[in-house]
DNA sequence: CGACTACTTGACAAGGATCAAAGTTGGTGG
DNA sequence: CCACCAACTTTGATCCTTGTCAAGTAGTCG
């Protein structure tokens, strides 16, 4: 089992540089009405917050609900020795912050430069109080969140390296396609560690799994953060069970 | 990585034995009104369910919402190729079966034979619309069970084999204090194949780490069923972080 | 008492982790 | 525009935890 290490207790600093609630931009530019096609939005502030920086960590007051505008974030959870699980990268278009807990169960952390619109708790608990199709949205956008935790939960609990890897191009993949992008094009805001991370990996082990899935012609690698998906009959067969690569 | 076995065959079979709705338990009866101190639950019929047997599986329509009354149920996914995950054991008292999916996204299992009270998600939602706070509470459910899931997460995706089973203790012990029971004495309802699959190992390594945590003095095991917790506080620096047992 | 199921234990293999080092990439300043 | 530096990534060698295979033990139910 993996013990301390001095990089370990490193990332544990960069983790939580000031271990509260103060790492967030300052920089909150009013958003004109109407901006946004959701409703629920249209009033919210945006913020801005620099690659690396923290939106929020584990144990702060929950005071907003964030949807990334632009940039991408990550969700993790630290254990006290260091090592690190990503829950969830949040990319543009997702929401950040839902779930009814007085505090923030995750640490939340920029991957790059994003731009987030903000809305308070208070504000939208108000609003789920006074209409009940907003509190069924957030039971629903809640009930998928759960749904996609459990799948990670199969994948990391259940599946070799490999079909992690896979399994996480798919996502990116469905993801891409449900917007109307090239579905065998995935661009990887996170580096390998974020990835490892995500996947309960050491970054040694995917890079390699990048490696050998690229030499068997199952992926191809332009710059380090774009992939190229061939054979996504074969990848999904990967992915999906019997996977002896 | 783990590949077909016969074994591994056999199990799907007995996890969807006719693939499909029916292997519910017929077994209905009226429950009196007011019986339940909880008011949504006061109209519930309650179900019987024979240990084995499934309440549900992936892809059924969803109709209930379940709450044990007594006994146990697991809720797991599978691989197609017979890969476990439980992703929960729904013990007395817990629901089953909340989140908005049209259909089942796990199967549910009863360990035991249980009795549950049934709750059509009809009548929940009505509930819902009409009642705001009915749906504050819905809200509020699904998010303690988004916790319960990352926090499983992190176990699986970065703890060791005895970290993982030292904390699956204190989910349990934890659930006793709550509930007045001692926190020391650890009724085990499921099967080591059960712990294994949701802990993301194999049964001979669960087994192995029971019997080292029983030689090293923290735990006794007297039925395979029951087990008491020695050295509280060792078993927490097991399973917080730094674990070098 | 025997068949069955669940659990334990041992020997061995393998996937992934760890340690170490070299190769890339991107940004900064001369 | 290029050189340098830091951070990130890749690759190799080796170790260790956990998985696999196999055999044996302990309860249970007919």
């Amino acid at each position: 089992m993996p013990r301390k290490s001095p990089q370990r207790a490193l990332s544990i600093k960069i983790a939580k540089p000031n271990g509260g609630v103060a790492q967030l931009q300052p920089i909150t530019v009013r958003c004109p009405s109407g901006w946004s096609v959701e409703s629920d939005w249209v009033d919210g502030s945006v913020r801005r917050v620099d690659a690396k920086r923290h939106l929020f960590v584990e144990g702060d007051a929950k005071t907003h609900v964030y949807k990334v505008m632009s940039g991408a974030v990550c969700l993790y959870k630290v254990l006290n020795d260091g090592r690190r699980q990503i829950i969830e990268f949040a990319l543009e278009g997702d929401v950040i912050g839902l779930g009814s807990t007085p505090t923030e169960t995750c640490n939340a952390q920029a991957l790059a430069a994003t731009r987030l619109k903000c809305l308070p708790i208070a504000v939208m608990l108000k609003a789920a109080e006074q209409d009940t199709s907003v509190a069924l949205r957030l039971y629903k956008a809640l009930s998928r969140e759960l749904v996609a935790a459990r799948e990670h939960l199969l994948c990391v609990g259940q599946r070799g390296a490999t079909e992690r890897l896979v399994m996480f191009f798919a996502i990116l993949s469905r993801r891409n396609e449900e917007r109307g992008s090239d579905p065998n094009i995935i661009k990887l805001p996170m580096t390998r560690t974020d990835i490892a991370d995500f996947l309960g990996l050491k970054i040694e082990t995917v890079s390699r799994t990048f490696t050998k899935l690229r030499r068997q012609g199952f992926i191809e690698i332009d710059q380090i953060t774009t992939v190229h998906l061939r054979n996504t009959g074969e990848l999904q067969r990967l992915a999906e069970g019997g996977a002896r690569v």
